[in-house]
DNA sequence: GTGAAAGCGCTAACAG
DNA sequence: CTGTTAGCGCTTTCAC
């Protein structure tokens, strides 16, 4: 079912043709003497200010007479120079620079965390230094560490479970910080949360108001799915009804994974619905009705939209015997057939916020401020 | 179909509780007097040795003996010192840091590239920063020369396509230059390439090779989906093939554009495979038959499943009628009912030679280097 | 193998 | 509004 023909365009290298290359680069609009990178003096000398002149046109315009900025600023033009934030940093003790800790950028939902977060931030003049935790084979202590000696002027953390070297750094380093996408018992300093263990108990909830008393969860591997799929189970079990399984996937969630595990639990799913009803497949188990239907979370959409290709594979009907609810509500979710169920938290909320504190706190605010972001159980024909 | 039932957690956020929370932070496991933040000159003094002896034990430990790098590792535990590495890149005009711009991370290809390209770095002491161009308003050079102001020792690029400003900044910040992705006439220096026109050619090749005379293009806005459309356009043209439609998707491609652009299709689609063959649905149109489907290429998974859901909801049968052929191969393509054929780029790949070619030239290796990537066609149910 | 002196390129702080 | 002076914290370079 799957050849693959080989188009491949393995031509040889081009020949190398020697560094030379990158120095006669298109015609120097501005030739300049020598190789020798032009700096912020040589800008005020071509001006005829000094270089505070030129940092403060940069830097605070409005400091400057308007006849004075336009000479630096065509000084700048024509020496075609690029301020050197290294030095500046340095200096003012302000890189202008905010890094953000995220496990993957592959979650829709931290991807839109991030964009978020880096508008916000740059429409304020500051960048974004992004370091990815999730693939990463250094402890998280030596990844702050290594993003701390850049010096940011403040972090993003997503997660919330730090140990005590990292919170030790965290401290010392004296920025503002703020964790994301977690609860916290007793957050380092500012919190824009996800309840967790709230979405597993609002989604066996969600099922049991429909009528299900069977439960199945797959839950990668990561801290937070595994929060949500423990308090879904213990919010299952507690409202009376039984949970058939509760498997555990290797972190990354994939469509692959959900597919495995639903096939693991094909066996289990078919005799528990006999057991329970006896109800010919394909009976509509309404909502409210006992019906003899499988209700299944999964810890991510990837997960739900691979155990309903299986299911679908296997001529488990859904929702009729198995009903799905998955969480990110990735776009997936709603183009998949069936379209399904799933948990809707709005990443772009957290960036926002989160942007928001750490300007405030850049800006002096010395508030320490918390917030917990809602989520939403988007409903779908899965369930 | 898609009710939403809010479970909100929208509970008032914690009330603030002073910034002195930062301060008070776990209980300081190394008190320091005062609030200063530790530098190399204090580990220095604590360790007993001159300053530069630290700094040789942070960068050149072979230069120094056992004994001492052990005490100054010791002391550098002890006061929980941090280096700074802004202070060090000024001084040594290196940063230890490459930058990476990418349109986005969306994209699985790219994901994969930036996160082989960052994992090959790392190892070599390089940290990535990552830019995403594509949701940016900035202008490509206003971008360049945010990054260049941050003195990366390298850059990486995705695209090739850059105009004379950031050619001239680029080739002043006289730093090795690797872009990827497309292919260039005149690459600014290093290049990592995939020849997207061919890959339109070899798609339209391969459906004409199944015996398709009817063609589709679906392509996003972007300067590389385009050059894979138009390729594919012209090639099936150049077979004596028609082409049906060639509609434009708008940046960013997505399953929902894919969607719609199939409904917008979907007249011409039914005449014309009714006017060229009459042949009752559902007949077989074999490889080498002159069959009456006609043969769609997308320029992104994304929207290629977009188009097989909206298909498959308008009793189009695949193949039979319509052939699709996505590109990218998302994990996505696989998973999807049927599985679609689509062009495989190694992300990996890029990303791995890209940061070995950077490494090599900051290693003094002067050779320009440029190679093609391979792509391949990886055949499924859906043509 | 270790140390002392002299900046890296910029901006804070204070004058004028 | 503009200029001067003195570093920011580290590494280069050269002594010892």
């Amino acid at each position: 079912m799957e050849g693959a023909i080989d188009s491949s365009q393995s031509r040889p290298p081009v020949k190398p043709q020697g560094a030379v290359q990158l120095q006669r680069a298109s015609q120097p609009l501005h030739p300049r003497q020598g190789r020798r990178p032009v700096k912020l003096s040589d800008v005020a000398a071509v001006a005829g200010v000094a270089p505070m002149t030129v940092s403060r046109v940069l830097n605070a315009p409005e400091r400057v007479t308007a006849a004075t900025a336009q000479r630096v600023r065509a000084a700048i033009e024509q020496l075609g120079y690029v301020p050197n934030l290294v030095a500046g940093g340095l200096s003012s003790r302000r890189t202008r620079m905010v890094a953000a800790i995220v496990p993957t950028m592959a979650h829709p939902m931290f991807a839109e965390l991030v964009q978020n977060f880096t508008d916000v931030l740059r429409a304020q003049g500051y960048e974004v230094m992004l370091s990815l935790s999730g693939y990463d084979t250094m402890s998280e202590a030596a990844l702050v560490r290594a993003v701390l000696s850049r010096r940011p002027d403040a972090l993003l953390l997503a997660g919330a479970r730090h140990d005590a070297p990292t919170r030790q750094m965290l401290a010392d380093a004296a920025i503002p910080v703020v964790e994301v996408f977690d609860v916290a018992r007793r957050p380092i300093d500012m919190l824009v949360g996800v309840d967790h263990a709230a979405v597993g108990t609002a989604v066996a909830a969600y099922f049991r108001a429909k009528g299900h008393s069977l439960f199945a969860v797959f839950a990668a591997s990561d801290t937070r799915a595994r929060l949500r799929g423990e308090a879904f189970a213990q919010a299952a079990r507690r409202g009376g009804g039984t949970v058939l399984a509760e498997t555990v996937i290797p972190a990354p969630s994939t469509i692959a994974a959900g597919r495995t595990a639903l096939r693991a639990l094909l066996p289990v799913l078919t005799q528990a619905v006999l057991t329970q009803a006896g109800a010919p497949s394909g009976t509509q188990a309404g909502p409210g009705a006992n019906g003899p239907a499988v209700a299944l979370f999964c810890s991510s959409d990837l997960v739900a939209f691979g155990a309903l290709a299986e299911a679908r594979a296997n001529g488990v009907a859904v929702p009729e015997r198995l009903a799905v609810c998955g969480f990110g509500d990735f776009e997936l979710s709603a183009a998949s057939e069936p379209p399904f169920t799933t948990v809707s938290v709005e990443g772009a909320r957290i960036g926002r916020h989160a942007a928001t504190f750490l300007l405030d706190r850049l800006d002096g605010v010395e508030d320490v401020r918390r917030v917990q972001v809602p989520f939403r159980i988007v409903e779908r024909a899965s369930s």
